[in-house]
RNA sequence: GGCCCUGUCGUCAAGCGGUUAAGACACCGCCCUCUCAAGGCGGGUUCCCGGGUUCGAAUCCCGGCAGGGUCACCA
């Protein structure tokens, strides 16, 4: 009569090593007390997720300011999912965010003595592990097909029991040492299931990171831990690869609640000390009146490379991202005027327990904040690299004269409440367009939005007045004081007090003076500072657009 | 359906038995001002519902309800 050993045997012959011998390999880390250890997980099945640069994040943020390692680990079981180049692409779109691992995988090849980083070259360190299950009698090859194994469910459904594969369902787990080598010799096709001796009317409690006590009934599934393709699913791979990486903090999404009890149940099983667990609230959006996770599918917002087309800094992002996982961060940047989260303490207890609607607005808002601080020698090296793949016109415009648009952008950069004009690199192009001579003629021709109370004599005669005039290379008030002077002459109240007071008396205000002047150089009713604009524009520019306003 | 998570302005949220229930985004108004942006000031039926405990409940307990998640040889 055969026992598990033989069975172990037969199913894994190669397999020399034992499950101490990979605990000599993988020794316990010498780190700093305090040190924590986190991954990042992801299958490589597509782009970067919003959700999935979320909980990147913050396991980056967590292991780093505590001292310890962050780890990047492919978990690529799912070979039919599997899509091909989407694991470097991760990696380049993470290092976009500056979230680059201390251990892991990476295209060019592992990092760390705790690898391979990448599952399916780990398999070996699986089937040693579940051979020596095997051996213990705590897992068991099962031969249901899918078709047994949809029997069973329909079955359930119809006496509507809980579903699975479990207990007196679980057809295969009493099978003997003996009958499960019989059906592998004959060629049978099986998976490796574990074999749990857990209750369904017991609870397991384990204290989330995040959400304090949590407490669900046991499992009692016989989970399968080797596909038939002979890699691991996830609950197993979860297990083995957090114990022997030292990993000792799992932060994932929420969803993973629900299985966390399969999760312990292997542990016991293997008499390893389980992980501590940190569940995300998943980012969400409404969706005609109700809340969804954001999805691949229908969201354009769920793909961060979203963002990075659309123009929006990577930090501001990243800022905004912070700002959700953590409620005191916000308070935390009006304080100390600080955007860098690398100088922000995060913790579990400030995460909020249930996911927040993606905000587009307060994105919005942050990156003008991020912008707002930076100046041209950061905004436009960052623009450029941006315009290149995505804007050619803002590019060209760049490339042909990168001293112009930097001034453009430092307009009014050293006042003390700075302009805040540009949330994303796709705006400065649209904003900034007047500046250009060919845009400008271009714009012009839909003709300049001047006010109707002015006839085109009189704003062509002002106009010509103000070239004359106006005083150029002077600084602000003294620029300011000739266009006063100047509207003084032409009829315009020089002060609004004096013009509200009687507004019949005057042709207008100097504020309506100046607009004649705005429009003329910039084709709008709005802009930045005038003088600014001037200055930038040069005098021989000005001078033109003011004489050839109305033709 | 079972189980789990979560419910405070439109959104993100502070709150931990006694508060005029902070703050931020968005929106609206005013101020500043040569316009815009920025900045300043102000505005709005917000504690899911029902019981209970208590002198007193957003806060503690019970029961509902709602939203989300999960029940695969996917992660």
């Amino acid at each position: 009569m055969a026992n598990y050993y033989d069975l172990a045997e037969l199913m894994f012959p190669d397999i020399t090593k034992t499950v101490d011998d990979l605990e000599n390999e993988y020794p316990v880390r010498q780190l700093p007390e305090g040190a924590q250890v986190t991954r990042f997980a992801p299958s490589p099945t597509g782009f970067l997720h919003t959700g999935s640069l979320f909980t990147a994040l913050v396991g980056y943020k967590y292991a780093k300011q505590s001292g310890g390692i962050y780890m990047f680990r492919l978990e690529d079981t799912d070979t039919k999912r599997t899509i091909a180049g989407s694991a470097d692409d991760l990696i380049v779109q993470l290092a976009n965010f500056g979230i680059v691992s201390d251990e892991g995988y990476f295209p060019e090849g592992d990092k760390g003595a705790y690898g391979p980083y990448q599952q399916s070259k780990r398999r070996d360190i699986y089937r040693t592990v579940i051979k020596h299950l095997v051996q213990e009698g705590k897992a068991y090859a099962d031969f249901c097909t899918p078709e047994d194994l949809e029997k069973i469910r329909a079955y359930q459904e119809a006496n509507k029991i809980l579903p699975g594969y479990y207990g007196e369902f679980a057809r295969d787990r009493n099978l003997t040492p003996d009958e499960q080598i019989e059906k592998i010799k004959a060629g049978m096709p099986y998976v490796v299931r574990y074999k749990s001796n857990g209750d369904h009317n017991r609870k397991v409690a384990f204290t989330d990171a995040i959400r304090g006590k949590i407490e669900i009934q046991e499992n009692d599934v016989d989970v399968v831990i080797l596909k038939g393709d002979g890699l691991p699913t996830y609950h197993f791979a979860h297990v083995v690869d957090d114990h022997f990486m030292r990993t000792t903090v799992v932060s994932r999404g929420e969803e993973w609640i629900p299985s966390t009890p399969i999760h312990l149940d292997l542990f016991r099983a293997l008499g390893w000390k389980p992980t501590k667990y940190a569940h995300l609230p998943v980012i969400m959006k409404l969706d005609n009146g109700n809340k969804r996770k954001l999805s691949k599918r229908k969201d354009p917002e769920a793909a961060v490379s979203f963002f990075i087309e659309s123009g929006y800094p990577a930090k501001g992002l990243l800022v905004y991202l912070m700002n959700i996982a953590n409620s005191n961060f916000e308070d935390w940047t009006m304080q100390s005027k600080d955007y860098d989260i690398s100088h922000f303490q995060f913790t579990w207890n400030k995460m909020s327990l249930d996911g927040a609607l993606f905000d587009i607005d307060k994105l919005a808002y942050f990156c003008r904040e991020v912008l707002g601080k930076e100046h041209a020698d950061t905004i436009l090296p960052a623009a450029t690299e941006w315009a290149k793949v995505y804007d050619p016109k803002l590019y060209a415009k760049i490339e042909k004269d990168p001293a112009f648009l930097a001034r453009i952008i430092n307009i009014d950069k050293d006042k003390p409440n700075p302009r805040k004009d540009y949330a994303k690199y796709s705006d400065i192009e649209p904003i900034t367009r007047f500046f250009f001579d060919e845009d400008y003629a271009e714009i012009k021709k839909a003709g300049l939005p001047f006010n109707e109370k002015f006839d085109n004599a009189f704003i062509k005669d002002f106009l010509k007045k103000a070239s004359e005039e106006m005083t150029y290379g002077v600084d602000e008030s003294t620029w300011f004081n000739s266009v006063k002077e100047l509207a003084a002459k032409n009829g315009f109240a020089t002060n609004n007090k004096e013009y509200k007071a009687n507004p019949e008396l005057f042709k207008g205000n100097v504020a309506d003076a100046a607009e004649l002047i705005r429009i003329a150089l910039t084709c709008s009713k709005n802009s930045p500072n005038l003088h600014e604009v001037i200055d930038i524009l040069g005098k021989d520019r000005v001078v033109d657009r003011l004489l050839n306003a109305i033709d």
